[in-house]
DNA sequence: GCCAACGTTGGC
DNA sequence: GCCAACGTTGGC
């Protein structure tokens, strides 16, 4: 099963505001290659939802709702958006700094490219960033 | 608040 | 089509 993880900053949209919402169009997207990782995601697909800024962290969990469309705010009808809906929250938030610090990371783009906003996560880091985060059941 | 990284734009 | 300049993001 293919995993995802999108950044927000708190200030802008927070978990706090996911999770206060039932379905949450993700605009705002104005990088190819995150567009590209958004168009690949399916309904249903798990998605961390992310922190930047201060204490940057893997705060929450969320679900696709509606694969990628085009976003209507859009006037160049270049970009797309999903559909996320808020699953649960971490029991225990994963650090950056953490992630940082454990070999098994090193290759995610969340270490490597610290822009990009959408970005893969392969099923042995999602797996492991899933228990570390302690998601209820 | 600063600075480094990097993606995008635009001139040639 | 290349590359320099610029703007933006995000970690610290």
């Amino acid at each position: 099963m293919a995993g995802w993880l999108v950044k927000s900053e708190p200030h802008d949209w927070s978990w706090q505001d996911q999770q206060e919402t039932t379905i949450e169009p993700w605009t705002g997207v104005r990088n190819f290659q995150a567009q590209n990782n958004m168009r690949a995601m399916k309904v249903g697909d798990l998605v961390f939802f992310y922190h930047s800024g201060k204490n940057p962290a893997i705060v929450g969990l969320c679900k696709v709702s509606k694969s990628a469309y085009p976003d209507p705010s859009d006037d160049t009808k270049r970009f797309c958006l999903v559909d996320l809906k808020a699953v649960s929250s971490a029991a225990t938030p994963v650090s950056l700094a953490s992630i940082k610090a454990d070999p098994d990371f090193q290759h995610l783009a969340l270490v490597k490219q610290a822009r990009l906003s959408v970005m893969p996560i392969d099923k042995e880091a999602w797996q492991k960033l899933y228990k570390m985060a302690a998601f209820p059941a």
